[in-house]
RNA sequence: GCCGAAGUGGCGGAAUGGCAGACGCGACGGUCUCAAACACCGUUGAGUGCAAGCUCGUGUGGGUUCGAAUCCCACCUUCGGUACCA
């Protein structure tokens, strides 16, 4: 270390910061004194367990990786300074996509391509300084990890949560199972061969998500942004109403009196209800569909199969659909009313069917407008005409609305006709009431090779046969033959394949399918606490301990996805006896995206990644990370840009010049080393410890908040503030000793480097031995300091600004509103005339005064 | 389409019912230097005025209020998610 050079020489330099020295130098040093290593057992502490959401490892940390995981560990460091024992550890979310496209295009493996990106990122890692509990790392492609996937998905099953069920993907003839992404053009073909991508129904493993419908509705003790919580439960999409039974009309084709369940929100309109419409997929589709119809039905179907469900449900397209050649008998009226199928109805929501009621409802209105039916209103405002024409679809619930056009039920509310119908049905089994949801079980196969394999076995005599879990882990192949397509080698791997049934003994097959990668982010964190047990997947004390997870930190492109499947697997977890509680995250803040120059999210297809090692080395980590906190909100993310890094890294090298050199002198600036004209020393030593301290209260509040860039603005501030007495003699007494002091450990979370650096360099000016800025306590705010005698108050007139007026600080009111009408400029507006008001506002902050025609 | 979010100087942003533009970038002017770079100091929303100042200004249109970037209604644009990217 170089001594500090406190020189009296105005004109003095310090050697210049160089944080590519210091910066290594430090992660050795913490690395060594093992500062951020984690006691899961010390109880001396109040626990914190900070967790951030862990990377793919794609193979390069980009600037985005940065901007979730500084800003995380700088909470990490401010919390340890609040004398918690903070848990922070880091992992990687190994299985996925990317890696198996990799050894397809190369002909390689997953395994060797996933670890050898692990490995340079975790270089990359340490580079940012971060504070991770190393030791605790996960990889989740390790048998030691996924092998627990295998055997919680064996409780669930015995549990009743995991369940098989055919269920379609899209399916390319060359590259099997394609993702959304892998389907690309209006004509939907595939991404690597170009083939057109059809439908293929697969018996499929699902997770029993819905049966937590309801608790996940419940945010009860979580501190989660509001946005979230309203996205999963418009997810969740709970709707309560009815299913009415109708019955097929008798007709030459099918046999008569078949039921047809449809599932409504709005019973009350039954009698509105002038045709039926059926998903393409509906099961009774086939058998009702008339023999002159049937060429016109199976290309509808056909085509309807073909498209996106997205593209289904869009509005704003022309609606489609063909009718069947069958009629429904309305359950409440005998009517008979046509059967269409249209793709806008979705076979997974309800029961794949519905009453249409083109009068009350968007879809219905345009689908009938489009094919001619009769629109009938059944719900109305006293004094419309019940029979008038219907121009829109009438939704809106107005407080006096009745049904009209049904029967013996005109005159109720909408919402006591829809009782009473519901009821009168429900006499004869034709409806009962009924909650659905939009949410949907979780489909959890996968047809790839690089992910969990599926600790199931087919036996010809015994059926589905779990993996007894002593045979765990049931391990991926190590080698891999993927011939050059996307389709799953495992279905063509005979040694993998090929297994004696548990039970029998005899020839058996096993489950070739693997599990979605969203498991292992579903519980990975419980994992972290014990991620080498090998007798169980989590350690219950240190899960009773230390979950739920205090605070979680990622990207709001998890909203419903990722955060929904993670409070789901911990309830699932929960209801199989292996942990206490069902929630995971106590408190979760998701901080924007960082997107490439071009506005679109980085990726290394795009070729708009920006990688942070070349900033790291010209302006160091530390300016890096005060950057990315500095940019913007963290809550907001944007495109990435590095213009501007060139002003935290000269912020940086103030505060090494203040630190270092306090008695220097710009010979830049004339009046530097000179007091303003007219501060006394007095005052500039009072100024200055105001500052610190008022920077202080409001820099430990942005902290808490995670309001950065607003923090990294105010110490920029006060090392201004600082900038500006430095070389007068003010510099260097004890009141620039504690602003700098306090400057330091208000900005050791941000940067730990250089605050390490100038904290062991003021200690060794005072011949004091080591000890780490990170092991200090955050200080504390001396109220007194930050008093002022006096304040400035804003005088309106009409809501502009017209003047500005100084008061005593403890002025009451009537002082202030007597000050600001005799300011003379208030004067000279007013011109004579009395106000019709003034406004005091805010306990006397602003005075408006309101003056009409003025 | 549906669900969620965001639109403020040349740029990133601050202010979430009370002084619009903190802090920083860029630009311009200056100091230092033989010079350049670095560094430092100052100016910088638009219009108008010699000036004090005045007028306008927070995506668009309307509304509530003594007072609106902030609250309400309608719309436009961009971003995230939409169940096999993670």
């Amino acid at each position: 270390m170089t001594e500090p050079a406190h020189s009296a020489e105005p004109r003095s330099r310090v050697e210049r910061y160089d944080p590519t020295a210091v910066e290594p130098a430090w992660q050795a040093r913490w690395a060594e004194a093992r500062l951020y290593d984690t006691d899961l057992s010390d109880t001396s502490k109040p626990r914190h367990y900070l967790l951030t959401m862990y990377p793919y490892p794609s193979g390069d940390l980009h600037i985005g990786h940065w901007y979730i995981v500084t800003p995380t560990d700088a909470i990490a460091r401010f919390r340890r300074m609040h004398g918690l024992n903070v848990f922070f550890p880091i992992g990687f979310d190994a299985f996925g996509l990317p890696a198996e496209n990799a050894a397809i295009k190369n002909g390689g493996h997953p395994f060797p391509w996933t670890m050898q990106n692990i490995e340079k990122m975790r270089r990359q890692f340490r580079t940012m300084g971060a504070t991770f509990s190393w030791d605790h790392e996960v990889v989740t492609a390790d048998p030691a990890f996924y092998r627990w996937n295998q055997w919680l998905f064996l409780r669930f099953l015995e549990h009743g949560l995991a369940y098989r069920k055919k269920s379609p993907v899209d399916w390319c003839p060359n590259d099997g199972t394609l993702a959304r992404e892998q389907v690309e053009g209006v004509d939907r073909h595939c991404w690597r061969c170009g083939a057109l991508v059809e439908k293929r129904d697969l018996e499929q493993w699902y997770l029993r998500t819905t049966a937590f419908a309801d608790e996940l509705l419940d945010f009860t003790g979580l501190d989660w942004p509001e946005p979230i919580r309203t996205q999963q439960t418009n997810w969740i999409g709970r709707s309560e109403g009815a299913e009415i039974d109708f019955t097929t009309a008798p007709s030459g084709h099918h046999q008569e009196h078949e039921t047809l369940r449809v599932f409504t929100t709005r019973p009350d309109t039954l009698f509105g209800a002038t045709f039926m419409v059926l998903a393409p997929e509906h099961p009774l589709v086939a058998a009702l569909t008339a023999p002159e119809r049937r060429a016109e039905v199976d290309a509808y179907i056909e085509q309807a199969r073909r498209r996106t469900e997205i593209d289904r449900m869009s509005t704003d397209r022309d609606k489609t659909g063909v009718a069947i050649g069958a009629e429904a008998v309305n359950p409440v009226n005998g009517e008979h009313i046509p059967i269409f199928i249209a793709d806008y109805v979705l076979s997974g929501y309800g029961t794949g069917a519905i009453m249409a009621v083109p009068a009350h409802d968007d879809r219905d209105f345009a689908y009938a407008r489009q094919f001619g039916l009769p629109i009938r209103r059944v719900v109305a405002t006293p004094g419309t005409d019940a029979d008038s024409p219907v121009e829109d679809a009438y939704i809106a619930h107005a407080a006096d609305e009745q049904l009209v056009n049904s029967g013996r039920f005109d005159g109720l509310s909408a919402d006591e006709g829809g009782r009473r119908i519901v009821a009168a049905l429900a006499e004869s089994g034709a409806a009962q009431p009924k909650v659905t949801y939009r949410l949907r079980d979780w489909l959890i196969s996968r047809q790839r090779y690089w992910g969990t394999p599926f600790p199931i076995i087919y036996c010809p005599t015994d059926g589905i046969v779990p993996v007894p879990d002593e045979d765990l882990p049931v391990r991926l192949p190590e080698t891999v033959d993927y011939k050059g397509s996307g389709s799953n080698p495992l279905d063509h791997d005979e040694a993998f394949l090929h297994v004696e049934c548990p039970r029998c003994g005899g020839p058996a097959r096993r489950e070739t399918d693997t599990m979605d990668t969203f498991i292992d982010s579903s519980w990975y964190w419980f994992r972290y606490l014990s991620p080498a047990k090998d007798d169980g997947p989590v350690d219950r004390a240190l899960v009773d301990a230390w979950t739920p997870v205090d605070q979680y930190t990622g990207g709001a492109e998890h909203a419903v996805m990722h955060l929904m499947y993670s409070r789901f697997w911990t309830k699932a977890m929960r209801e199989c006896g292996l942990i206490g509680e069902g929630e995971p995250f106590r408190r979760l803040f998701n901080q924007g995206q960082i997107l490439g120059a071009d506005g679109e999210r980085m990726s290394k297809s795009r070729g708009n990644v920006q990688d942070p090692d070349e900033l790291v080395q010209r302006y160091g980590a530390d300016a890096v990370r005060l950057f990315l906190m500095f940019m913007g909100p963290w809550d907001q993310g944007g495109p990435w840009s590095p213009t501007g890094i060139g002003g935290v890294s000269r912020f940086l090298n103030r505060i090494w010049t203040v630190a270092l050199d306090a008695h220097g002198r710009e010979p830049g600036d004339p009046a530097s080393g000179v007091l303003a004209a007219g501060e006394t020393e007095a005052a500039a030593r009072d100024a200055l410890r105001a500052a610190a301290h008022r920077t202080l209260r409001d820099v430990t509040a942005d902290y808490e908040a995670f309001h950065f860039n607003t923090m990294v603005a105010k110490l920029m501030e006060l090392s201004n503030t600082l900038f500006r007495y430095r070389g007068t003699p003010v510099a260097g007494g004890p009141e620039w000793d504690e602003t700098l002091r306090l400057l330091l450990l208000m900005l050791a979370p941000a940067a730990p480097h250089i605050t390490e650096e100038l904290w062991s360099r003021r200690q060794v000016a005072a011949g004091r031995p080591w000890t780490s800025i990170h092991l200090e306590s955050w200080p504390a705010v001396d109220e007194a300091a930050t008093t002022e005698s006096t304040r400035e108050v804003p005088v309106q007139i009409n809501g502009k600004l017209r003047d500005r007026i100084v008061v005593a600080a403890d002025a009451d009111q009537d002082t202030i509103q007597g000050a600001a009408l005799a300011a003379p400029r208030i004067v000279a507006w007013l011109d004579g005339r009395v106000p019709d008001k003034v406004i005091v506002a805010g306990g006397g902050r602003l005075i408006n005064v309101v003056l009409r025609d003025g």
